[in-house]
DNA sequence: ACCTGAACACCGTTCAAGT
DNA sequence: ACCTGAACACCGTTCAAGT
């Protein structure tokens, strides 16, 4: 609301413009964002976007993109394949937790899980050295992030703790499932 | 278009109105279905369907449950508990094929997974005589409600075909993954 | 009780014009 | 190259008026 006023005498930039969507996306929901709002926050002509960035769907693509690349930190570290595999989930969760509402969005379209990502690289990492050979751990990483993707899913719309009660710390759901997917990935190695 | 210009000789019924918007949103997706756009199809001033639906967010509300119930006879059967929970998840899996778009949608929004839906009841059941004590049972199911919920939207919006290969038979990852859950499941009973 | 027309406050986006 | 104002074709929804 104060920046709202804020004097456009910074250029405008599609980095900008990210980042001032991403903010309005945080705090109120993607169906809170919209081009003119967006660009009254900027102080800016509602038109002046399009030159930055193609439409309103590129836009939200870029936002996905954007949180995404917050994973590129991702190793696989130390300890046992059931280890890394563990820690490799929480990070996701974290990244999803982070930007809630724009996770919600991006887990409906159609390309969040990129193939080519560091959390996909390390997950196939992992799977390897835990024994699964290439092309079955190419599945099966495919199927454990769909499943993760899911489990958030739930986690961020509120259904998760409506299923598993209230009363219970905020990850009972998501540990329980990480350590169910981990013996479903050791009865197969 | 056919039958946008169907007269409007019959009254105007709530479940006519969600059975022509069920037809947009599984023939052109959500995003389709307009409250002016349903009126012109079915003959109708815009303003005539606040008569029989609160809003747009009911009408969709509405959709959900109407679809929901289509899981109205399923019943747990006969065999092992891990045939159960696997016959359990391919009519989950049927339920949201049959309305893709839709699903894409009701996945996301906070009510989905509902607790006191036949599907829910039949996986309690199935946990339960598969030997977990109640409270488990009741933690493990929604988990697994999560993640195979997780494993349809992928499918559904073409993310699971894009990572597991176009080659390999539609249900090659959710089959997969529905094993994968059925032996993290047996670790723990 | 049900239907409607006009109106309000919004959208995303195109296009021609400005600097 | 970047920005803008006016305009177009839409939205969901309220409200007062009709039958």
């Amino acid at each position: 609301m104060a920046e709202a006023a804020r004097a456009r005498d910074i250029p405008l930039t599609r980095d900008g413009i990210l980042a001032a969507a991403l903010r309005i996306v945080d705090a109120d929901g993607v169906e809170a964002l919209s081009m003119r709002k967006l660009a009254a926050d900027l102080g800016v002509n509602p038109m002046s976007l399009y030159h930055h960035v193609e439409n309103k769907a590129a836009l939200l693509d870029g936002l996905t993109r954007l949180v995404a690349e917050g994973a590129n930190e991702v190793a696989v570290g130390p300890g046992t394949w059931q280890e890394q595999l563990h820690r490799l989930a929480y990070e996701f969760r974290a990244l999803s937790l982070a930007h809630r509402n724009l996770i919600r969005h991006a887990f409906t379209s159609d390309d969040f899980i990129q193939r080519n990502g560091p959390m996909w690289r390390a997950l196939r990492t992992i799977l390897g050295s835990a024994g699964l050979p290439e092309a079955e751990a190419e599945r099966v990483g495919a199927v454990l992030a769909a499943m993760v993707g899911g489990l958030l899913l739930t986690e961020v719309n509120g259904t998760m703790r409506r299923l598993v009660g209230a009363d219970e710390s905020d990850d009972t759901g998501f540990a329980l499932a990480v350590w169910l997917l981990i013996d479903g990935v050791a009865a197969r190695v």
